[in-house]
DNA sequence: TTAGCTATGTGCTCTACCGTACAATGTATG
DNA sequence: CATACATTGTACGGTAGAGCACATAGCTAA
């Protein structure tokens, strides 16, 4: 969240062709989000779509027993409320602000209006669902097939690419919510890590120092769902690095 | 498969409004699907979208080891090849036949003609991919949380709800492919089942004798999708019992 | 009938992860 | 500086499910 922020940091918002962008900019409005903030809870209706610049947002399925688990995960890269131009207008997961920073926001019904129009705006917004739905996917196999070693390697990964940098802010307390395991088993297994040089830990900041290794570590998950998105997704106009 | 078969076997194609029939039915083509059967490998360009009548298909991801898990069951309640529509035109997932029976099929060319008008089938169309959403994220929590005796109670549900009557034809080496288990997983708890006098098992086919206590032995799971598709889709036009 | 295959049942060890308890740090606050 | 709290580390028994081996039981076909 250093100096300014500026819609074209969403690759989604960045990807959209200037007419779109002329009707769609002027109702976007900036809006922080702190670290652990709760967008929306599942069954609530949804009443605006958040367009992250360089916060995280994660999809989080919550069991009766009060059990929990990511089923994806959402940076600069995408959008938060799929559901409201799916047609559901709510949906059954909670939003949660996985790391603090900024998202442009636009209401319900100006979305819908544009997507309505069905220009490139519904087109992109299409696809970007459809590489969410192969995060969700792979993240279903993950969990039954792959060991926690593998998947905080790929969670850290996935988190690293929608970073601007190297650090994480996050206790493994709320990394083990995500995972949907015990908080000793990622202190486990980010001990691991830290043996190996890959990651330094403390008190709630990791970095990563060897980001190589890293996916070497992960599993395939990684590797596919990132592969998939990058061939959904429109490559970038802007270089990410200041106002156009 | 006794019998005729007719489009509004299919909840999607039945909910259209006539115009929308008028256009799409004539282009309908019906094909049998075998047991066993792929209607499309991870990766392969789809030619078509098949809408289900009596026939079960299931969406399945592989890794690279041969492991392998169901993200999610569609019967006569939707249909396969949504990233037809959501513009990805390949997916990462297999769709193989998991009961054998008969499904509409057209052409991805004139599905995406009608997807364009922006009429009803692209509302009905769109709901019913949030819906596979759900049963997709609801899966990947489950896989982490829930026993292998949970699961396939609530597997069996999943796929009773999608066949005319209480019998499925399925192995427990193919359930266990499903769930992304052993398959001596399955036939233990299978037994279990057995035992309580809730299916009857035999070589291949499994007939569900009281279905009431399968949904007290299943993890809430299968309520969850269940109570959501019911929300998402349209209410049944005809009453599937003939042609109209 | 007999042989051969497929599907199911059973028994064993091994391991990753859970649940729980508690100790040892680092950070904030008075 | 002393205290309180939040975060991380460690230990230990319990268990679900994996991997493997092999026994039994139906179905099919010569």
């Amino acid at each position: 969240m250093s100096g300014i922020a500026f819609p074209e940091q969403n690759h989604i918002l960045d990807a959209l062709p200037p007419a779109e962008r002329e009707r769609i900019f002027p109702h976007l409005k900036l809006v922080t989000l702190p670290l652990g903030s709760v967008l929306y809870e599942a069954g609530d209706a949804l009443r605006h779509i958040y367009f992250p610049t360089d916060s995280i947002v994660s999809l989080l399925y919550v069991l009766e027993n009060g059990s929990s688990a990511e089923i994806c995960v959402v940076g600069n890269d995408g959008v938060i409320g799929v559901s409201l131009f799916m047609g559901g207008e709510t949906t059954t997961s909670r939003a949660i602000v996985q790391s603090a920073g900024s998202a442009y926001r636009l209401s319900g019904r100006r979305l819908k209006q544009e997507f309505e129009r069905q220009g490139e705006t519904m087109h992109i917004l299409l696809r970007y669902t459809q590489a969410l739905i192969t995060q969700m996917a792979q993240t279903a196999v993950c969990n039954r097939h792959h060991t926690v070693d593998q998947q905080l390697a790929r969670w850290l990964l996935l988190s690293l690419d929608r970073l601007p940098d190297n650090k994480l802010t996050m206790t493994q307390e709320l990394i083990a919510d995500m995972l949907g395991v015990r908080r000793e088993g990622v202190t486990d297994s980010a001990g691991k890590l830290q043996k190996l040089g890959v990651i330094t830990y403390s008190r709630g900041t990791i970095r990563v120092l060897d980001r190589q290794r890293l996916e070497h570590l992960s599993c395939e998950c990684y590797a596919v769902v990132k592969r998939e998105t990058d061939r959904l997704l429109p490559a970038r106009r802007a270089d990410g690095l200041g106002p156009p």
